[in-house]
DNA sequence: TAGTGGTCTAGACCACCGG
DNA sequence: CGGTGGTCTAGACCACTAA
């Protein structure tokens, strides 16, 4: 094996790289054993796993204690474009997120977590406009695509909105979603500003999206504006980076 | 030391990581040797070096070949909001990334990398709907904020544009940024996409950007369309995950 | 129980940085 | 040059999983 300078435990992750891409391991695939890959490259453990390490932060493979590693099998990334939130969709009886689930051709699932009064963090009372601690309407759910986890969101609302709008306190606000119960009491909606970072996930968001140690996540904030100005909702959403693209359309006037 | 079962390695960075927060060990300051953490803790070189590495991935710590270790001050956010394109800035002679700055209140700063012919990548090919290999100009800068490096922009630009706007193949192409250039040259834009995904940094980008190993970075795809609907310029954009908060605004009508 | 990955040691050598 | 981090070995023991 040429050395070419560079260190060997990259050099095993590279070739094992190369057969993930090309097939020779496909998704789901096992993984040749520590014990294996220290024969067939000539190398003591600590190498192989610096190697092993490297693919796993890099998304490719996954590994279980006492089972072995296995070829991520890449889902599909789903596409979130901006114009999930058109009027017309909500029109239609479509909440967000089915109506993109439906184009993507998968099956949606929701599971509400927690439905009712928190005190709200300072990050969101700020956006809110309110003052930190006091009480808001949160909704919490988990999504769900062919039943693999897909994103976490937090949804908060004033109490004073929540309170005029019933329909905000069940688990299923109905079709349209939450923003069509909002227009239908007269919250009229003006705008929406998403505010969009990225960062590794935290252990309690690694186990709700089944995601692998350090895998970063991307985090959406959304404030929905009404036409007085008012923020109604705030809500707070965690995709897995590796499942999502967010599409944004800017017009080039103005 | 009690064990508690946990690995040492852990024990070891999270005794650092508290040493960090509480401000023991200060932003800038020289984290202990390896060595003076092997005689502290009477571990092994490598028990040591894993701890680090916890403390690397989280982002606390940055490590430099032959000088040390040393706790990360936190640089500021930036905030890149999508009215960054408005066509009133490009009048005024700013380009974004300069209209930008001045408004966070920092010095900018671009270093030009490469300007010139390549063969366009594949994705990008289908994105300006031509033939993957084909020759398109690119342009691949380095921009800095207070001598401190924020991103990467790759732009690529088809050919037979490039050939009308010779500004194109300068360095610096003036007043209002290449968007200012392609409008002199009757090329008017009609509207932005934004793609947005997020994935952990290659060891070119973490080098680039001096990231830890392991951090996260946004990718940002943005493709120009001109008013017949062409695809006149497709700029990727690699940002650290935690010096950027991207803001979109989406109207609530249509 | 056999095989897998996870932790750890003691020691070696190399590459990089600064005085 | 001495001190720093980076790579690697050979071997040990532990923890988890499946048959």
């Amino acid at each position: 094996m040429m050395d070419e300078g560079r260190p060997r435990y990259l050099r095993i992750a590279e070739d094992l790289r190369h057969q993930i891409l090309e097939g020779t391991l496909p998704p789901g695939e096992r993984v040749p054993s520590e014990s294996e890959l220290i024969h067939r490259y000539g190398v003591a453990q600590g190498t192989v796993r610096k190697a092993m390490t490297e693919l796993r932060t890099r998304g490719l493979v996954e590994t279980f204690h006492g089972r072995g590693t296995f070829v991520r099998s890449r889902p599909p990334v789903r596409r979130k474009s901006s114009d999930r939130f058109r009027r017309s969709h909500r029109k239609a009886g479509k909440a967000a997120y089915l109506a993109e689930s439906e184009q993507a051709g998968v099956e949606p699932s929701v599971h509400v977590l927690y439905v009712g009064p928190v005190e709200v963090p300072a990050d969101v009372a700020h956006k809110l406009g309110t003052t930190s601690g006091n009480r808001v309407l949160a909704r919490r759910s988990l999504y769900f695509s062919d039943r693999a986890p897909m994103e976490t969101a937090t949804s908060y609302i004033p109490w004073d909105i929540a309170e005029e709008t019933p329909e905000l306190f069940e688990d299923n606000p109905g079709p349209g979603g939450i923003y069509a119960r909002l227009e239908d009491h007269g919250r009229v909606l003006e705008e929406f500003l998403e505010e969009v970072s990225a960062r590794l996930a935290t252990k309690e968001e690694s186990s709700e999206l089944a995601l692998s140690a350090g895998a970063p996540v991307i985090e959406l904030v959304r404030s929905a504006y009404g036409v007085d100005g008012r923020v109604l909702e705030v809500c707070a959403t965690v995709m897995a980076a590796d499942r999502f693209v967010l599409e944004y359309r800017i017009p080039a006037s103005g």
